[in-house]
Formats: structure tokens, sequence, C-alpha cells
DNA sequence: TTGAAAGCGCTACCAT
DNA sequence: ATGGTAGCGCTTTCAA
């Protein structure tokens, strides 16, 4: 491996004036930024990244904590991942993966030994242990997720609040009066941070707008995709004539599937509404209209604050939450009016 | 961040003693140890990565390059990474993952650069443009998959051909004379490496063992699932009494429903083994024979062989194939009598 | 505009 | 068994 001085001598010019040439952090007359860049090519000169880390006393990588829980939905935790390296690597950094067992200890290790410029988390659970750790290193942490507990914590994360308003109101403006919440698995709202803010606003923006809003937890016997449609069922059995759809694919196949069976139309009979996915909903075979989750989004936003961070600018502690998206596919229609009598006298 | 020196001071020893207590590279008296142990302990002290990366010339990371294709499997390439990460650091390594789309590129950066010990290659095409490059760089390089032009390499997977011999004999001696293989996708026949490696094996040891042997791919219109179904019924059309089945969960339900659709019991009128699968085929609906593809076991020989290189040593290149695991979970059975006539006399 | 040299915080060689 | 110190290959301050 060539050397920096080994360039310089190359060029003609002294190490420091080499090291300028080439981060351009001092001004240095063309001609000889034009010898050192010759020398450099011609010598095939990359610069030593540990000699740099220890000089700048950075090392230009994050680490991405991402403990994988059997119950990890593969292909969205890989959006995320690839997302957040997309974003790193926007901003000159590498993604360094944490998946110790114990999440702790793999953060501490890298926090301590100053192996990491900055730490992500990603799928943050409400209690979860690596909150109180951010808190005990001096390495710059920021959560893309938000735990119950965020004092003095970076957060990042979708307005799942507003992204669930925002689908109760299309319906109600479309007319319906009774709205069904296809909810998470019963463990996903004590292992996840977001089901139980979708859940309450859910609630709180239903009962606002004075609508009828109905939950419907997908468990019971069954595969995964029987309990969806299940669950998808029952709502439209409660009078539901509109639905907020939840979850991955099979959650939104299931649905459909359901809708299918029963002979309804989409929209003509069942509204729909995909709320925070993070699969493609206009592929499904009813494109569905959505307000995705976007995970680039966050981890775009994460990582600039984790540089920042990082570079030693102060950055306010707080939730920092990504307006939701509205994308109209055409799954929303007023409720059918046939489909309000049964709404109105359930068990007649 | 406390500094060796100041744990030299605190124990009243010289920077190079703590430095060898610390690594053991040097015989140090038990009491002196036990000081430079207080001081660490009560100085909260952690060696700095930036500066031992410096001085041992090494970093203890791995570079890990993985080229997201759309057609990529999640849960199976999560599986694979998960092992790496596992592997790695059992032996003191961190992974760097690599994702940039021009693979290629992350891989040139950080070999030149010095930043990481070794490279690990995962999800490898025929013609993976890795292969020019790891031989063009000084970095080593370990392929986890074989391309079609191994020269020079060093290549861990699975034994594919000796996998697919075994299922195929497995269902040979169980009296089966006309054996069907679900194939992949089409596509995967060119971008990943060993599909043709096991449909070339199939048919070669079904001739070499005088049974018929029919390989179905599924394609053609539908949805996946539909397009495994049919693939699964043409084979048994075509006489199949046994299957070998390859592919996601998804492939083997949709045998399994293909199955139970024209009433076929397993094993009693249709044998299946399941042929390099990653997922647990033992909590299928019906727990199927496998011969499985444990990503951990590539990736800890992957692993080892990078850390025997990044040391140092002197690893030979070529292809290590991991010999075969075969689960017996009885979905093998004798052909049922029955089903032997149109095996014979397929078009009577 | 350029150069010399002092770090960065360790490891490991050479002494004793 | 222990200590002193020369690197490791850069960045950046201080001088000119």
């Amino acid at each position: 491996m060539v050397k920096i001085d080994e360039v310089a001598r190359a060029a003609g010019v002294s190490i420091s004036t080499v090291s300028y040439a080439l981060s351009g952090k001092r001004p240095v007359s063309v001609e000889t930024r034009q010898r050192v860049e010759r020398a450099v090519a011609d010598l095939g000169y990359s610069p030593n990244a540990r000699a740099r880390m220890l000089a700048e006393r950075r090392t230009q990588i994050f680490a991405l904590t991402e403990p994988l829980r059997d119950d990890t939905h593969a292909p969205t935790h890989m959006a995320f991942v690839l997302a957040t390296s997309i974003a790193a690597r926007r901003k000159e950094y590498d993604i360094l993966l944490l998946t110790e067992a114990e999440a702790s200890a793999g953060m501490r290790r890298v926090a301590d030994s100053g192996l990491v410029d900055a730490i992500l988390v990603l799928d943050v659970a409400p209690d979860d242990e690596r909150v109180g750790l951010s808190r005990a290193i001096r390495t710059p942490t920021v959560f893309i997720g938000v735990p119950s507990d965020t004092d003095g914590l970076i957060c990042v994360d979708l307005d799942f609040v507003a992204a669930t308003r925002r689908g109760v109101d299309a319906l109600v403006e479309a007319g319906h009066t009774s709205i069904g919440l296809l909810g998470h698995t019963p463990e996903a709202y004590e292992l996840s941070n977001f089901p139980p803010r979708v859940r309450d606003a859910f609630y709180a923006h239903t009962a606002e707008r004075g609508v009828a809003g109905r939950l419907r937890i997908p468990d019971g016997p069954g595969a995964a995709a029987e309990r969806f449609r299940r669950a998808a069922g029952d709502l439209i059995d409660g009078g539901a004539t509109g639905i907020l759809v939840q979850g991955n694919e099979e959650a939104h196949l299931s649905v459909l599937a359901e809708a299918e069976r029963r002979g309804l139309r989409i929209p003509a009979d069942l509204s729909l509404v995909s709320l925070a996915a993070t699969h493609d909903t206009g592929s499904l075979p009813v494109p569905l209209t959505a307000i995705p989750l976007v995970p680039q989004d966050s981890c775009d936003l994460a990582v600039e604050l984790a540089a920042r961070r990082a570079a030693g600018e102060n950055v306010a502690p707080g939730i920092r939450l990504i307006a939701p998206l509205f994308v109209d596919r055409g799954s929303i229609a007023a409720p059918a009016p046939a489909a309000l009598a049964p709404a109105i006298r359930p068990t007649a």
C-alpha cells in the first residue's frame, strides 16, 4: 500500500500539501494540486482509513442496532436497514451491524471503544433496554421509533397519530359513519412501539368526528391469513363500511380475499385505506389508497441528525415526526346505501 | 475518555505493562496485573479502537457485500446476514454492510482504504462482477456461494450436488421410480448460482439410478402460489410419486395445498422431500423430511476462512462444500401401488 | 502558498 | 518481569 509520503515525494511537495490538496481544507495552487493528483493517480494512492480515523478522532462509521426477534417481519426490517445504509453512504458514513442478542452489550462496546461516531436504533420497543443505555454513553444515539420514555432522547418516526387521523378523515369525508381498524397481533402491542399509538389515535379521532370506530385484532386459531380474514369479516359484520388496513402484505391480501369471498366490490361496497404499510400497496390485486410508512424518510432524517451530532453540533432532544403522505388509488368511495342498513340495525 | 497513560499512572506501572497486562501477550506478575485491572475498573478504561487499529494494522472488521435485488427473498437473506454477523462476533470481528448499488465500488473503497480485514460476498451470481474485483484487490475475500469462474477464489457453500443426490437416493431407496423436482423461477437460473447445480445433479443422478426424473419450473400466469401449485400438479400428473421441493415457505405450502386438493396423503400417496430450504420445514402443516440449507454452517466456515486469511495464514483457494444434513420427518414412504400405473403407462 | 513537525492513542520491539 | 520509545499513517497547528 502506497503511503502519503511517497505521493509527496513523487509530486515534489510536502506531506501536508498532499493532505490539503486532497481534502481541500486549505487553498492549494492549481499547479500544485494537479501535480498531486497526478501522483495519486500514478501511484494508485488511497488514504489509509485507520490512520485517518486516529488523526481525525472519528471513524465515519455509524452502528445500527437491530435486535432480531422471532416475529420480525423480514422484508420490512430489510427495507429499514437498506434505507439506513443508503442514507449513511450519502453522507460518507458506513454502517456497522450490531446484532448481538444483548443489544446493550454491543452498543456499550462500540461506544466505549470509540469504534463508531453515532448509533442508530432500530425496532424500538416501548420499554427498550437501549433507552437507558443511550443516556449512559457519550456516543450520539438516534432512535428510529419512539419508546415510552423519550426523555432526553432524539427520536425519529412517522407521525402515526396524524396518519391515523388522516385515514379516518378520508373515510369520514367520503360519508362513512362506521369505520373499522384491522389491528396488529396482540404481541405487537407489547413489543413494538407504534401499534398502541395508532390504536389510541383511532379511538380518539373517530370519537371526535362522531363516527363509530371499532378495532379488531387478528387473534384466535388458524394461520395468520385466516386470522386476518376473520378479523376483517368481523369488522364488516359489525357494520364497518370503511376499513383502515394495517400490517404486512399478507394482512392486506387477506382483507381483499375476505371482501372477494363476500362479493364486496372495492370501493363500491367497501372502502379500504392502507395505513403505515412499507410494501407497495399499489400492486395489490386491488390497488389501495394508502398512507404509507416510507423507511427512507425516517432513515434519512435519522442519519441527518446523527451526522450533525457526530459533527459536534448541538441537536435538541425530542421527537421528530414525519408528516404522513396520502396516496389516492381510488379505494375510497361513499358507503353503499344498502350497506347502511346492517350498520343501523345490526341485530334486526 | 480515559487513556492508557492514565491507567499506567494510576497503577504505578508503565504504558507497555498496561498494554501487556490487558493483552496477555507478555507475562505479567500476578500482583502487577491486579493493580492494572483495578485501575482499569476504577477509571472505566476502554482501549481506543482507532488507535488500536492503526497500531495493529487491522480493524477487526469484515465487510459483507450484499447487493439487494428485487427478487431477493428477505427472510433467507436476513438469515445469512445474521448468521454471518454471529459467526464474526464469535471471532471478535464486526460486520460492515456494503449495500451500494454498485457492489464493486464499495468493495474497492473498503479494500483500498484498509477499512476492513476481509470481505465476505453474499448472494453470488454466476457471472458476479465481484469475482473479477476480488482478484484485483489485496483484501482477502470469501464467497458464500459459487460463481461460474472460481479460479483462485475461496468459496463456501452447501454441497448442492450431494444434497440433490441424497434426496434422489432417499426416494429411490423407498421404491420410487418416478421423481419430480419442483424448480425455481426461470430468472433464478440466471441470477443465482445454485439452481443450475441442483438441476444438473438431479438429471444426472436420476439417470444414474435408472429412474425417471422430471423438473417442472413454476412459470406461466397467476400468483406465485398458483404457479407453484400448478408445477406440483404437473409433476404428479406426469407420474411422479415422490417430489423434491425447493424454494421458500410459500413454495412448500403450495405443494402441500395441491396435494390436499387432490386428496393425496403424505407420505402414503405422495412422498415429499424438502431440498435446501432455509426455513423450518418441521413446522409446516405436514412436517417434511428435509435436506436443509443451514446458513450458519456456511457462514461459520466463511468467517473462519476469512479470519485465517486476515491473520496472514495461507488458505488454499478452492471450493469448500458443506456436507448436507438429512432430517427425517417421515414424509417419505414407498409409492402407493395404484400410483405406479400412470408412471408406467403415462399415456395409456 | 507551502513546509515542518507535533500529535492522535495505541502496540510491540529493544533494553534492562 | 518491567520500562522506554519508535512506529502505525494520517491531520492540523504553527511558522515562514
